[in-house]
DNA sequence: CTAAAAATACCAACAACTTTGTATTGTGCA
DNA sequence: TGCACAATACAAAGTTGTTGGTATTTTTAG
């Protein structure tokens, strides 16, 4: 009987709900990967972990209620056999130490580039554990807005717009800048703010200055 | 011939102007303290120090170019008599070690109340340091947000108000809720803008999220 | 008490974005 | 070839906030 090239599941655990969805479309197109679950905060992992038990979690530092670091201790200590990989969203190098002291079999900034993440992610589920840490490149695939606005399946047209919007464009402005109709961009503009789910130019400010900033 | 009460002479660096000028406002009502001057960066206190000698400095931690820590070594290094009071914006206790370690007198987080800052900077002015550090208090009349606000001297009508638009009142709502005419909120609100030297809701947005959040 | 500031109220013209439609043209994929 | 989708364009009616006024009452500080 042949052995079936398992995939490696998953757990992602992060407070960004909406990140984590991002992350998890750019998981799913691997083949190798499988995300099993997902979790907002601490206590929701812990409870996750008494029935399903991934290879591997991916465990973001900054969450409300248990902090990462504590996650981390009971995991390893309840099942020393899954992989954690620590996601910490900003540069703070000083927290590599304590995520190695903890246990963590890895760790990786949220704007580290995809191609990084996967790797990383492969090289610790096959029993590499992934110190010392190698700095990440920004600007890249895996930035954390992208990934995060993926999910709203923006055509480029309305991307491209958004950029504007975020410079504080009047429609009018944009259409003169794109040599378009302003009608055209009111209509690329609601198009947006449907996909995105937004009622009101405020709401679109805050969007973007919470996610694509 | 008698002593003059000497005023404790203090230089504020920050890298948010706008904060400064908050914490100068609160400073400057203390007939104990004199603002000596103010310093955008640690490029910019260092040069300072050639000509201006301050009893004390208070140095934000999180500044771009030269941080925190490395102008709190440089000042202890060729001005040891200066007294230093760290300030940082989260409550990263982490970073009290290596300020203690650096040789700062104080460590003081930005949310910590207007008496506690005071107490502390007499304190280290009169030779103790403050040391361990001890819980700040948040809600307090030194969160940031609150000193900031201040230099615009918003009536109590106009603070309100904003906090209605911060929660995304709009004029009719909020005008409901206080029992007020619409006319009056969009007097208020006018009067807002002005102060605030804002031109659209856009800029008002990213304003309330940038610093009163 | 009195002057200044704050709070209230009103108005009209305007600017910007929303909503709900319709409709045409181009383009990539099966 | 033909379907789905993207991109384009238009329009009317409505909502929300802006601007620049004026004006009365209430509160506060000297």
């Amino acid at each position: 009987m042949e052995m079936a090239t398992e995939k490696l599941s998953v757990i992602i655990v992060d407070d960004h709900t909406l990140f984590i969805n991002g992350l998890c479309m750019l998981l799913q197109n691997e083949p190798d990967i499988e995300v099993m679950n997902m979790a907002a905060n601490g206590k929701e992992i812990l409870g996750l972990l008494h029935t399903n038990t991934p290879d591997m979690i991916l465990l973001d530092i900054n969450m409300p209620g248990i902090n990462g670091f504590d996650v981390l201790k009971k995991v390893k200590a309840y099942y020393p056999k899954i992989k954690v990989i620590m996601l910490s969203t900003y540069n703070e190098e000083h927290l590599i130490e304590k995520a190695k002291a903890g246990g963590a079999n890895g760790y990786i900034f949220k704007n580290a580039e995809k191609s990084e993440l996967l790797s990383v992610m492969r090289l610790v589920g096959q029993g590499q554990s992934w110190f010392p840490y190698k700095q990440a490149v920004v600007n890249s695939t895996f930035d954390e807005s992208d990934v995060f606005l993926k999910q709203f399946q923006l055509t480029k047209r309305e991307t491209e717009l958004l950029q504007f919007i975020k410079q504080n464009f009047t429609n009018q402005q944009m259409a003169n800048h794109l040599n378009l109709s302003i009608y055209t961009v009111e209509t690329h503009r609601k198009n947006i703010m449907q996909k995105l789910n937004l009622k009101n130019p405020v709401e679109l400010t805050k969007f973007i200055l919470q996610y694509n900033l």
